[in-house]
RNA sequence: GACCUCGUAGCUCAGCUGGUAGAGCAUCUGACUUUUAAUCAGGGGGUCGCGGGUUCAAAUCCCGCCGAGGUCACCA
């Protein structure tokens, strides 16, 4: 998997002979690390290959840095959430052999607000340029435009219990804490212009119209905000080599001079932020999209401004591709556009502890789909088989691994499946404790806490998503289906008319008669089945106009038999 | 222009450093005195995108091509 990765000079570092010792210090400690090596290659699951890597770059260290970071634009959307998931898959991994680990995430809130999202009012236009902290909330409530879609995130990540150590870079840029850095960056500002420039294509640097030398003399790796407009629409016209620098306000044509120290207005952009981020907060694994990912793309840059300039290896990378979505009209995924769908969205359909299963399970390079339709029922199904043969002590170590590190605990039971979640809450008008009754009638064993979770997300995925399944009863007798039924079908439904009006004891046994009506002794067991069936399907016409539906007696029993009883007088 | 991922059963996908093609769903058959959006057992179904190469041996490694999706070369 990690066929052509750039290492140059990487590999220099782990030098072959070191790895004994490696080996020999970890058994010290009591972990035994050959015996564990191999039980990872039996999993062989992408996560242990990731966290290998980690432990082969940063040996022993104190405390494992899992990082993962989003700016604020818009809706953090699903595709977003990879960048967490990854992460901390990688954490949970390290933690799983003994090693301290924290995910930390950063909100890029001081980025600059770049574009109107649509769903946003188009007059916002007025804050681009503006940091993300400084532009309003469109809705007027929260402090900022950045706390808008903050504060959706954070809502879900708490939802999932993810326990992420949040770092908010507006904070951290106004308290001063990364001025010398600042300073380290101007000072070795034609360092920064030339390794970007490596980076940078002739024909690229043509069509831009970029000449080499004068982008070397110009370049400041740095972006102010004015503090005439608030925007970062400004030239900067000289550095003193210490603190402090002059710059133009290009919407007011201001000049002053500040002291950054003092007047935290800077910010460093973001091939220079990031790397100097990893140093700062000693981040030891960063999963990217592939924008960032791909070579000359910014994760090159970085990394070599963070080894050229900061003097520190960069992260072990991880690169995702992105999720899909299927089963809602109009997929919009990115978060600077509207109807962008969240985690909170997601968590409306999926489970928590599903929605990481389905994230982490399969390595970051495969793209992967979530449903709105049909198809969450299979990925619910799926997820449900793995989380019985783990209760049942009969997973693999890396399906267990996996359902650990989403959160599934041993003990929990038999989960609703959520096909009958959807079917059964529909006769049961979504309430828990009336379908705990029902499937304790009809002998279905699950557990009390998956009714309650799951009752709800099947209320949603059918009313919001997928009203074509909804199941009703119909409002009036389905004459037009009743007149092509011949005399002795028509017997049979008065028969079961019969029945619904006398006392019905349980559903085994309305089941039982359900199956005796349309038996004949005229008939072999191959005929009788034809007759159940049709019987079945004429019942269900007459009660919901579809030619099944779900199991007749719990239904039959579950339903209002006044109203039943009603359509059924044909 | 460069690069990345994917292409394996009808569908969703496993197949890690090469050793006789796998799972789930779907389908079919059968069983439980019935199977309907709830059970169990069994069966069928694949020239592993195409063409070369390396090898005793290739889904797996190498080269080329085709197809699908995506990223960078502005900014983040």
């Amino acid at each position: 998997m990690p066929k052509s990765r750039k290492t140059s000079g990487l590999k220099k570092f782990v030098s072959r002979p070191l790895m004994p010792v490696f080996y020999f210090h970890f058994s010290n400690q009591g972990f035994p690390v050959s015996q564990e090596k191999e039980g990872q290659a039996s999993d062989g699951l992408w996560v242990g290959k990731v966290a290998d890597k980690v432990l082969e770059e940063f040996p022993n260290q104190e405390l494992y840095t899992c990082a993962a970071g989003i700016s604020p634009s818009g809706v953090v959307h699903f595709g977003n959430f990879r960048d967490i998931a990854t992460s901390l898959a990688v954490a949970q991994e390290l933690r799983a052999r003994g090693k301290k680990a924290r995910l930390l995430f950063s909100w890029d809130n001081y980025d600059r607000f770049r574009k109107v999202p649509v769903g946003v009012d188009p007059s916002f236009a007025r804050y681009i340029g503006m940091p993300l902290t400084d532009v309003p909330d469109p809705e007027g409530e929260l402090p900022s435009y950045a706390r808008r879609f903050e504060v959706g995130l954070e809502k879900s990540i708490e939802e999932m219990g993810i326990d992420l150590e949040y770092r908010y870079q507006t904070q951290e840029y106004k308290s001063g804490r990364y001025a010398e850095k600042i300073a380290f960056a101007l000072q070795h500002r034609e360092q920064a212009a030339d390794i970007q420039l490596q980076f940078k294509t002739d024909k690229g640097n043509q069509e831009k119209g970029i000449d080499p030398e004068e982008y070397r003399r110009t370049y400041f790796p740095i972006t102010v905000y004015s503090r005439f407009s608030g925007t970062d629409k400004v030239q900067v016209l000289s550095y003193d080599g210490g603190t402090k620098l002059t710059y133009r306000c290009l919407v007011t044509d201001k000049v002053e001079q500040i002291d950054f120290k003092e007047t935290p207005v800077v910010k460093l952009p973001w091939k220079l932020d990031w790397p100097m981020r990893w140093g700062e907060e000693q981040v030891h694994f960063e999963p990217s999209g592939k924008d960032h990912m791909t070579p000359g793309g910014s994760y090159d840059v970085s990394s070599a401004i963070s080894r050229e300039m900061f003097g520190r290896k960069p992260p072990v990378p991880q690169m995702y591709l992105f999720v899909g979505i299927q089963g809602v009209k109009g997929d919009k995924m990115s978060g600077s556009k509207g109807g962008a769908i969240s985690p909170a969205t997601l968590l409306e359909i999926y489970e928590p502890s599903l929605l990481k299963w389905l994230y982490m399970r399969r390595t970051p390079m495969q793209s992967f789909n979530l449903a709105f339709d049909t198809e969450v029922y299979r990925q619910y199904d799926e997820f449900d088989r793995e989380v019985v043969a783990y209760q049942a002590g009969k997973a693999s170590p890396a399906q267990q691994k996996i359902l650990e590190f989403s959160g599934v605990k041993k003990g929990e039971g038999v989960p609703l499946a959520f096909k009958q979640a959807v079917a059964l809450g529909q006769i049961t008008q979504w309430q828990p404790e009336k379908l705990r009754a029902l499937a304790e009638k009809s002998g279905i064993a699950c557990s009390e806490a998956s009714i309650k979770a799951r009752l709800s997300k099947a209320q949603t995925w059918l009313n919001r998503y997928n009203p074509e399944e909804i199941i009703a009863l119909r409002t009036a007798i389905n004459t037009d289906y009743a007149a092509t039924m011949d005399g002795k079908r028509r017997d049979q439904i008065a028969k079961l008319r019969v029945l619904l009006q006398g006392e019905v004891t349980s559903i085994p046994a309305l089941d039982e008669h359900l199956y005796g009506i349309p038996k004949d002794p005229a008939l072999d067991d191959k005929a009788t089945k034809v007759a159940q069936r049709g019987f079945f399907k004429d019942v269900y016409n007459l009660l919901i106009g579809k030619d099944a539906g779900p199991r007749l007696s719990t239904f039959l029993w579950a339903l209002d038999r006044a109203a039943v009883l009603t359509l059924l007088e044909i």
